[in-house]
DNA sequence: TTTTAAACTTAACGGTGTTAAGATAAGGGC
DNA sequence: GCCCTTATCTTAACACCGTTAAGTTTAAAA
């Protein structure tokens, strides 16, 4: 199967091998030298590719939060009036429903650090991409609609936290399985 | 310092020398073998007292959780009218705090199992208490004020979700530090 | 062709949870 | 008092983990 010394592709499949890991068991089972193997390569030749497995982990948080990112921004665009309130109530929805998808990711995500939430509500390269895509998006909304940024500022913090909270409530173990999120999801983000 | 061969009150001082090492440096480096070694004791002593790390964790996360309930019982003692909506808001409102003043809580409870929701809404033993006493105290306020139980079904969930949302992210590691929550608390709760 | 540097292996270190076997001592029954 | 039972604790080992140092292979640059 393998035959040459190098693998030529072995950060990459290091990354897509360590994500199907946390969803099959959690970020807590994840192994390094269980992943090498996977990889039919040495124990220690993932550190010619990452310092460590904090750094490994890093690179993994950054594809999953590509993945949201690119759900919320395909939840905008699926609105018909792209700039209306309705294209905000979408995100939420699409937020939730990632998580809901692959509850194994909420944990994954927001267990460790990497994730920067800056509430001072400035544009911030360093912030969490989709956090920081939902406030841009609400403010050109809501400012649009003619609210103050004071009144614009704690209904950004309300709706997300509301948001990521159902998200996190829906990404827990032992929460009802057979409860139908998507079909009462509206009625709650409205409420 | 410790001459007998017995320690005489190990599982507590385990459990109490366990939370003050997830406040310092969180549940994911907490070590059993330097737990015991910190209570002057074998690396194979807490054995007697545990099954394995997994049930250590949950005594310790019973523990917290007594407290979490103790905060909020205490909120809705102090609200004047105790049946009132406002007896809920304050639920909310030192449910965040607690997290706010232990950030590390919020991994050590949520992070693992143990905690069970039961979002079809009866009562039920196995419940995470702190959420059963929620829901058993907003049943009882909106009942009185005349809702439906269906409404008041949602609404207990959409307010939960955004409490436990606030704590969420209050509790994240690279959140602005200097964000005032509790002048702004009320204003994102009734929102 | 030679050199250089990146990618990988092997072997080891210290730390972890966990277990088996044995030592200690506290408490109950005589 | 004594013995015996049982809970508690120790010692020593196992397997697994992240990480590092030193050496090997190989691709690509010079």
């Amino acid at each position: 199967m393998k035959q040459s010394y190098h693998h030529g592709n072995l950060r990459q499949e290091l990354i897509e091998a360590g994500i199907r890991m946390v969803q099959q068991v959690g970020i807590e089972k994840l192994s390094l030298r269980k992943l090498a193997a996977c990889c039919g390569v040495s124990e220690a030749a993932p550190y010619s590719h990452f310092a460590n497995k904090d750094e490994f982990v890093s690179a993994m948080q950054e594809f999953v939060t590509e993945q949201l990112l690119a759900c919320l921004k395909g939840a905008v665009e699926q609105t018909e009036y792209q700039d209306s309130p309705l294209a905000i109530l979408n995100m939420g929805k699409a937020y939730v429903l990632f998580f809901i998808k692959n509850p194994e990711y909420y944990n994954f995500l927001f267990m460790q650090q990497g994730v920067r939430i800056d509430l001072s509500m400035q544009e911030n390269n360093e912030d969490f991409a989709p956090f920081q895509y939902y406030k841009d998006k609400a403010y050109q909304v809501y400012r649009n609609e003619g609210m103050t940024v004071e009144r614009i500022k704690y209904g950004v913090i309300a709706m997300w936290a509301k948001v990521h909270g159902i998200a996190a409530i829906a990404a827990m173990k032992d929460v009802t399985k057979d409860f139908e999120w998507e079909d009462v999801l509206e009625e709650i983000l409205v409420e």
